[in-house]
DNA sequence: TTGGGGTACAGGATTTTTCCTGTTTTTTAA
DNA sequence: TTAAAAAACAGGAAAAATCCTGTACCCCAA
């Protein structure tokens, strides 16, 4: 296969060693050339601008600093929705998987991916134009299917507030005066959480809350 | 350099992507021969087993199932005194810096590393039998200088052992009755932690936890 | 128009957490 | 051995968290 036969391909990944030693393993494929790295969706988006042609692939980490996974693939489906990306991550969350198929990613793997299960992968992105693992696949119709257990809870916009406000050590009353609402509503929240999501005091919030990835540390 | 000359080297990482493409890079160095890779340090003990020459050096994760850095790095210094252990993390947290200083380890540096950084790191740990980073330095210096501020609070064991229980919807009766102490005996490493750590509730023990690594999700 | 659902909020009670000041027992070190 | 320090424990009380029931208001659809 010629050089310019090969799939472009680019990688978008903040730990360099990784990114550099990824860029190494793909272009052992006889199929693929990767045609630049980033950092960070910013510095991806410059890096197309000074390239005249876009690459077919892009291979998405999820945890970057400046602009984040789930953006930098956003603004790719929105300005760029012939690039196929593939997202990548260290953390096997349902959450964060249905966060990037929304977002418009082709495709999600782990980091631990055997290097064969790669290759397949971006083969099958090429050709098919997706690649879906058993993992997602069975994560998306956990979150489709109306039917069976559905640990996917909907917090309201109010409750989420409230429940990252709860994540600190302030009291309920300066969390209420934070929000500008009664105490008593602010009571109202945290018992309409409690029963939702099946905890039973303050710390069950912020475990639940840094399970999900409502807030950081 | 011909090959028999070269250092051996060994990869153990979980990721297998990451840890596969590591080891492309690392061939591309002329100094370096990557023999083996494994993903936990049981894995690396077989190997260890399996191959009749130690290597020169070890790229050991932190991160790792079965068994992981601290514990290998226990091992091997424990066994394999002169094999060269270099820690390698996602996460810059300067209590893990130490604890794999303190196991033994000749060098600690994140992902994020650059490629040519990492081959200088790789030449000096051979050369000169170690490999601080200015980061890794700062790190040391910080908790061996008692002048300073040291953020570096001490927990008893059993403070420790209270702060993790406290880390569940538990009360703080039924901890007590899991570490077989009068709740009173609780009241008072609680107060003694809020103190000590600057806090003021519950959740305030959570969070420290959490940052300190003290616990794990 | 009427009734159901969602949201904000209250009263009031109970439990848990938090705090402060002491006593007793165990450990440690001179 | 003995005094000091640390650890375990208590009483008592204020503050915060938790729980349950009930009301008022608004929006929307039958």
């Amino acid at each position: 296969m010629s050089d310019s036969k090969k799939y472009t391909l680019a990688i978008v990944d903040d730990h360099l060693l990784f990114a550099s030693s990824l860029e190494k393993l793909i272009n052992t494929f006889p199929e693929f050339n990767v045609v630049f790295k980033a950092r960070h969706g910013q510095e991806m988006q410059n890096e197309l601008k000074n390239h005249t042609e876009v690459p077919d692939l892009i291979l998405l980490d999820i945890n970057m600093p400046v602009m984040n996974g789930f953006e930098t693939v956003g603004w790719l489906t929105a300005n760029h929705p012939g690039i196929k990306v593939l997202a990548l991550s260290v953390e096997d969350n349902e959450n964060i998987i249905l966060k990037m198929i929304r977002g418009g990613a082709k495709g999600y793997f782990l980091k631990d991916i055997h290097p064969d299960d790669l290759k397949f992968a971006l083969l099958q992105v090429m050709d098919k134009g997706y690649y879906y693992s058993e993992r997602v696949t069975s994560t998306m119709v956990n979150a489709l299917q109306p039917g069976g257990k559905e640990p996917m809870v909907k917090l309201r916009e109010n409750e989420l507030k409230f429940l990252q406000l709860a994540c600190s050590e302030m009291t309920y009353k300066e969390v209420a005066d934070v929000m500008n609402l009664s105490p008593k509503t602010i009571d109202g929240y945290r018992q309409e959480l409690f029963n939702k999501l099946g905890i039973k005091n303050r710390v069950g919030l912020v475990l639940y809350a840094l399970k999900n990835h409502l807030i950081e540390l």
